[in-house]
DNA sequence: AACGCAGCTGCGACTCTGTGCAACTACCAT
DNA sequence: ATGGTAGTTGCACAGAGTCGCAGCTGCGTT
C-alpha cells in the first residue's frame, strides 16, 4: 500500500507514526480517522502482545466511554487493513500487535506452555507456495503453531 | 505414537475402530475408557467437521446427561492425544475431526468467506523445517490459513 | 468379588467475543 | 462555515469456551 508517497515527518522506521500520520493513513485508504481508532492505534506497541482487554484498559484513561465492542471491531478492522496482526497463543485470548517490517511467529508447546520465536524465513516459502499454487494471498503475519517442544518430547511428559 | 503394536481386529484403514478398540487404545496409553469418551469418539466422523455443540447434540440421545464441559475437555484430550484435529475456521466456533492418514488444510478468505482445501505436501516442508531448526514437533494436523482468495484480490473488494 | 484411589464428570458461574440496532459524527461538497 | 450522509460507536444481549469443586466411577489390587 503506497508507502512511498508523502512522508510528512519522521521516517517510518525511526519511530512509530504519530496520531496524525495514522489519521492520514486511514483516510487515504477510505477509512475514517476517529478518536477511538487513533487512541487504540496509539495503545498498541511494536513487539508487545496486547489482548483486547489490555487495549481497553489503556484506552480508558483517554476515552473512558469507549466500549469493548469498539475495541474488538477496531482491532479486527486494523487486522484486515494489514496494520496489526492477530494471534491466538492458545490462552483463550487473542493477542494483537502492530505489524513490523521484520515478521516473526511463535511456537507454542502444548506440554509446558513455553513460547519460542520462529523467524519468518522458515514460513515464507509456504506463503509463496500458496500464492503460486492457489493464487491465495495468505495473511500469515503472525502465526502461532502448536506442538511439542524439544524438552517435552524427550521428557516424554505431557 | 506406537502405531505398529497390536492389531487386534480390523485393519485401521478398512473402517473406523469399534468402541472396544477405542477403549483398548485409550487404556493402553493410560487413559480411562469412559462411556462419555467412547460416545464422543463415535460421534466424530472422518472428513466431516463438527463443532463441540454438534458433538454434544449427537451424544445426547445416548447420554442425555453429558455436560458441555465434558465434551470440550474430551475433545481437547483427544486432540492432545493426536486422535482428532482442532481447527478454527474463523467462525468463532472450533471444528473437530478425526485425524486421517492423508492430512489436509484450509485456506479461508477473509473477503468472501470461501474455504478451499490445501493439500499437506505444501505444508509438510514447514513442519520439517521447524523440527530441524527448533527440535519442535509442530502439531500442524489441520491448519486454517486466512487471507485473500484470487477472486477477492483481483476484484479489489474487501 | 469387593475395595480404594486417582482421575473423570456434572454443575454453575464467569470470561471472552460477536451482533443488531439506534444515535452520533467524521468527512465531502457546497 | 454549514449541511447531508454513510460509516462508526455504544449498548444490550447471545453464544462459545473455561474453571473450581464436590461427587462419582473405571481400573488395578487384594
Amino acid at each position: 500500500m503506497g508507502r512511498s508517497s508523502a512522508n510528512t515527518a519522521a521516517a517510518p522506521t525511526e519511530g512509530r507514526p504519530t496520531p496524525e500520520e495514522w489519521a492520514e493513513r486511514l483516510r487515504r485508504i477510505g477509512q475514517r480517522a476517529t478518536p477511538q481508532r487513533l487512541t487504540i492505534l496509539a495503545a498498541l506497541r511494536p513487539g508487545e502482545h496486547a489482548s483486547a482487554e489490555d487495549v481497553l484498559g489503556r484506552v480508558a484513561p483517554a476515552l473512558p466511554a469507549v466500549n469493548r465492542s469498539t475495541v474488538y471491531r477496531t482491532l479486527e478492522l486494523l487486522r484486515d487493513l494489514g496494520l496489526v496482526s492477530e494471534t491466538d497463543l492458545g490462552k483463550g485470548v487473542r493477542q494483537f500487535e502492530p505489524i513490523e517490517p521484520e515478521r516473526h511467529h511463535h511456537l507454542v508447546c502444548r506440554g509446558c506452555g513455553a513460547v519460542q520465536k520462529l523467524h519468518d524465513p522458515l514460513v515464507a516459502p509456504l506463503r509463496t507456495a500458496i500464492l503460486e499454487h492457489h493464487g491465495f494471498d495468505a495473511g500469515i503475519e503472525h502465526l502461532a503453531i502448536f506442538g511439542r517442544c524439544r524438552a517435552c518430547r524427550s521428557g516424554g511428559d505431557g
